[in-house]
DNA sequence: GTCTATAAGCAGATAGAC
DNA sequence: GTCTATCTGCTTATAGAC
């Protein structure tokens, strides 16, 4: 794998565990064993632009991986169910967050850049896109596809935060629970 | 006002609005318009025990609002209706994050420092308390009323992130509108 | 209890060799 | 394209006067 890749996929763990401040260059650095030079080299803006950089493969990585699942899956709801199992497995077994979030980047950088913000915000587009076209599939008006896809969003990306609040991985078992009641209004 | 609120009070702001490391000590004091010397001797430990302070008084300012608004109104609905129309108005009239949240902090400290994770915890439960207490009057069962006030935290904690990266307060909007899907199973 | 001055460390970024 | 060495500025924290 080429080094620009490399520094990709080391920072956007990094960044989505820890955030963005929190993670310093030197560590990403040597996460990937290279030195300064390589850094400033491929990304000249440094720190966010690689960060940026990171935003954009998280964003076709998770775009893939959900239409696969939502593919796969019959119903909005199942699809969501098999991506939430996922998403709790990889918090119990790796015991930190990889996949789909990266709400502390959001929360932080959000007010502090504007560039990040837009990143950001294309990402979760893209991810209500998704269940917006399931939800029309099955029957729902568009507005109704077009809120549940934002409810579906948010409690979500909520969950995932008191998850690493609490430290346990009960806020998503319990959304993954309540999964037929946020999806209610079904016409299909 | 003496001063140590003073600080708190200020630096709760700042928080807020850019989260925690990327609100300088300087940036407090000066809004503060004290010095080192002042911050020093309130908080021995600096900015850390700063913010824990902050995340104390939050808790008990949202405490006393949450549990004034859920007298005032009948159901959980209204209430939280009630609530988030407040929400909304500030963000749309200050332009800035004030009132319930500090998911930027969470987000950002949790996987970092211990204590400040336990504060966010302590935080988030006495809010799900709130909902849980009112929806139990109104004949939803322990666990019903357990799991919807986790999904009123989550998608509105979800819903002020995403307002923060769209810059609109529609989610905010959204989530309220869905708010008699969200509190569905009622029994009462 | 608050001030000033200063320390000590680390951040991100750059220059130039190879 | 990657290295090493260095620079600048900013961060939090401390010491001691008032």
């Amino acid at each position: 794998m080429d080094t620009k890749s490399l520094m990709i996929e080391k920072a956007t763990l990094l960044f989505q565990q820890k955030g963005y401040k929190s993670v310093g260059v030197s560590e990403i650095l040597k996460a990937c064993d290279v030195t300064k030079g390589a850094l400033y080299h491929h990304f000249p803006n440094g720190k966010e632009e690689l960060l940026i950089a990171c935003l954009k493969s998280l964003k076709e990585a998770i775009t893939i991986d959900m239409e696969d699942i939502f593919k796969k899956h019959s119903s909005t709801q199942e699809a969501t169910q098999f991506m939430l199992n996922k998403l709790i497995h990889n918090l119990e077994t790796e015991g930190k967050l990889t996949g789909y979030t990266f709400s502390s980047i959001v929360s932080e950088m959000a007010t502090v850049s504007e560039p990040v913000r837009q990143a950001c915000n294309s990402l979760y587009e893209n991810i209500q896109t998704i269940y917006y076209t399931k939800l029309a599939t099955e029957g729902f008006s568009n507005e109704l596809a077009s809120d549940i896809a934002l409810l579906l969003t948010t409690s979500i990306e909520g969950a995932i935060m008191l998850c690493q609040t609490q430290r346990s991985t009960a806020p998503l078992k319990t959304i993954a629970k309540l999964l037929p009641t946020i999806l209610k209004g079904r016409t299909s």
